[in-house]
DNA sequence: CCGTTATAATTAACAGTGTTAGGTTACATT
DNA sequence: AATGTAACCTAACACTGTTAATTATAACGG
């Protein structure tokens, strides 16, 4: 009886060789210049074999982005933190957020800028991938207004802010690559650096 | 010889008629799902017609875009600033240009997230209005470290970084409706409010 | 008022898009 | 070997941005 496992095996791997295929061109060519003639051309099957995979190109999108997600998640779990300087660590962590979207600059524009266009409610508020970056957020701020390094302030609404802070930054550089930033690295210290010492008691 | 004249007011008059076409239906519908058939639909022409007036279809974004920089540009120097407050200003002047933001959220995208994408190499730094809205803001960081309120911070970087934050809580906002956000009001506050304490002297 | 010239505007077409319905092939099970 | 089913493909629809060729419109000199 592995007939049916072997089968299920090779349909995960087709649908595989699709989201690869389409991440590739989607970060190469921006997903609207992507069509899905070209991706199906990419692994060598009509195009319309796509369509058993996925609903359509917006959950294609989709699916490339919860991958972002988790990788996004995965390089934030590397940093080990320090529990004894959380301040630290949420300035680790805000580097870290920001150079990953450097990396991979399509990607994180797809997720979080492309996506949420095409797919209209999306909440990140449902046991998702997106909704663990953000728990992850907030517990360090958490652990700075614990520890007093941080004033009484509103562990949500900072968060927030914070995350608000470094998406900016990230989607500026980005987005204007010809505009005549200071210096990548400063400006990024900059904008952390000057959140958290806003947030100092 | 009003003739040409007559002419060219005429030309003039069906340019503007693309342009506000395009515009309401860049913003109802999403740039992308509009099509050059749509627009000239809207202004009862031939669809043709729109490239006697405009290179393409993103030429005819960048119009829109730049229309809508001037928008703010205008809406940011109506706050009639107070010399002997530059933060007051700065604080006011960050929370009007978020609310410009969530007042026209297509606008907006389009300005600093689609546009960017469609015209590469947009340097916002050839005597642009783009280039303006930043001189206001370097202005006003640059009075507030004269008068020491502010430490004495990298004007440059202070106000690259100013501008990171509050781009950002824009887009979160516009682009995640959804999310469960603390308070539309209460985390733009924080924001600017955090970004500000954390350069004071 | 006529013919000429410039220019405004249109029609028809091309190559490409996402997507669907219907048909064909390959293969495990009986 | 026949049957059923899942995998896959072909052909087509309605639509896209854009161009070349064509027609209508209006201004000019005689």
């Amino acid at each position: 009886m592995g007939v049916k496992e072997r089968r299920a095996r090779e349909k995960e791997q087709l649908r595989r060789q699709i989201l690869s295929a389409a991440r590739e061109l989607f970060v190469s060519e921006g997903y609207e210049n992507v069509s899905m003639r070209k991706i199906a051309d990419k692994i060598e099957y009509s195009p319309t074999i796509i369509y058993l995979y996925f609903k359509d190109k917006a959950d294609l999108l989709d699916s490339v982005c919860k991958e972002t997600l988790q990788n996004l998640m995965n390089t934030l779990e590397m940093l080990k933190s320090d529990k004894s300087n959380p301040v630290e660590n949420l300035r680790k962590s805000g580097k870290v957020y920001v150079e990953f979207g450097l990396k991979y600059p399509q990607d994180y524009k797809l997720t979080f800028v492309i996506r949420p266009q095409f797919q209209k409610g999306l909440g990140l508020h449902e046991g998702s991938v997106g909704e663990k970056v953000f728990n992850y957020l907030r517990a360090m701020v958490s652990e700075c207004v614990r520890q007093k390094t941080f004033r009484q302030v509103d562990v949500e609404t900072t968060g927030q802010a914070l995350w608000s802070a470094v998406h900016g930054v990230t989607l500026l550089l980005i987005d204007f690559p010809d505009f005549p930033w200071a210096t990548k690295g400063e400006l990024i210290d900059t904008v952390i650096q000057t959140m958290i010492e806003g947030l100092k008691a």
